[in-house]
DNA sequence: TTGTTAGGTTGCGAAATGCAAGTGACCTGC
DNA sequence: GCAGGTCACTTGCATTTCGCAACCTAACAA
């Protein structure tokens, strides 16, 4: 159902382009999650912690990957499990999910620690060198742990190293 | 109606509560046409070009207002008029907006002009410091005219001026 | 006074969403 | 080789939201 979108034209402003792609309460955390927490399959974003439905899942991935913003491949070892994995466009969003966490951590109340905000604040440009770093290398260990879970592995919870190539 | 809104908790995620209160096709837009077109009113937003019903113009005002990302004052000319315009908070969300036209202009098919999306992206910091000064000064000519409007003033649609205080 | 403009409300059908339950392909243990 | 669990969906259904048009009221304008 809807899996064709829609295509609402609108306008050819930028941003109400982006916003027909984006623009729910879904598809961006679904890129977070695939980009920062390194998460692959379907399993693992149903229980990320927001509780998402899975009809809504299945529908936001279709959707994403009708985009051009994700890919599916099979897992290799699992033949039930399918891999999602961010295309050149997702991980491009890269920016646009870095400044929305730095805002939403400056202006309402989050779990997040500010120290870490501060210092992906001041650094942003070595936060998103490490994000693509991690997408081609394939390495899928979280780059921020969630931070619902705050009593667990707050030891270190960033701090970016400071390669900054700006 | 939906006035007080849900409140869905989800997660602490910073991501997560940002997109509660932004995650819809609606509220972004209209933070747009306040913070680069220079927008105020009821009738602007409604004309803006991507055809929103008032009944969602006008939840969304509410809902933006309720979230302290703008706030209303009354028009000084005309007793029927509302101003809108952003809060510190509002104009916080520039660096989202300006990565979202980034990306959408990089990856879909828009009306920006490549050579202005171009000139942004290399100049970020500029673009960012040109549209907080237009804020604090109250300057409501258009930092970028209607990208729809192709047409017309095309001759010199942006090229921040090169005060870069990167 | 009559008309117009600004900023909304209201009603209603259509679409999207949330929730629970079910399905079928695939793996694992015995 | 079969019971039972896992994974990624699908389906049904009630609720919510959206989109569209019409209507409303206060403030101007003539």
């Amino acid at each position: 159902m809807a899996r064709t979108s829609k295509t609402t034209p609108r306008s050819g402003c930028p941003v109400s382009v982006s916003l027909d792609l984006l623009g729910d309460r879904w598809s961006l955390l679904i890129v977070r999650d695939i980009m920062v927490r390194g998460y692959r399959t379907f399993r693992e974003f149903q229980h990320s912690g927001e509780g998402i439905a899975t009809n809504i899942l299945t529908d936001r991935l279709q959707k994403l990957e009708d985009r051009g913003i994700l890919k599916r491949e099979a897992a290799a070892k699992d033949g039930r499990s399918t891999y999602y994995r961010l295309s050149a466009k997702g991980i491009a969003l890269a920016p646009v999910l870095l400044e929305l966490l730095i805002w939403g951590a400056n202006f309402e109340k989050t779990d997040a620690p500010c120290a870490a905000i501060e210092a992906m604040e001041q650094n942003r440009a070595a936060v998103l060198a490490e994000t693509y770093r991690r997408w081609e290398q394939r390495d899928p260990t979280p780059l921020i742990p969630p931070f619902t879970a705050r009593a667990k592995t707050k030891t270190k919870p960033n701090s970016p190293k400071g390669k900054s190539r700006k």
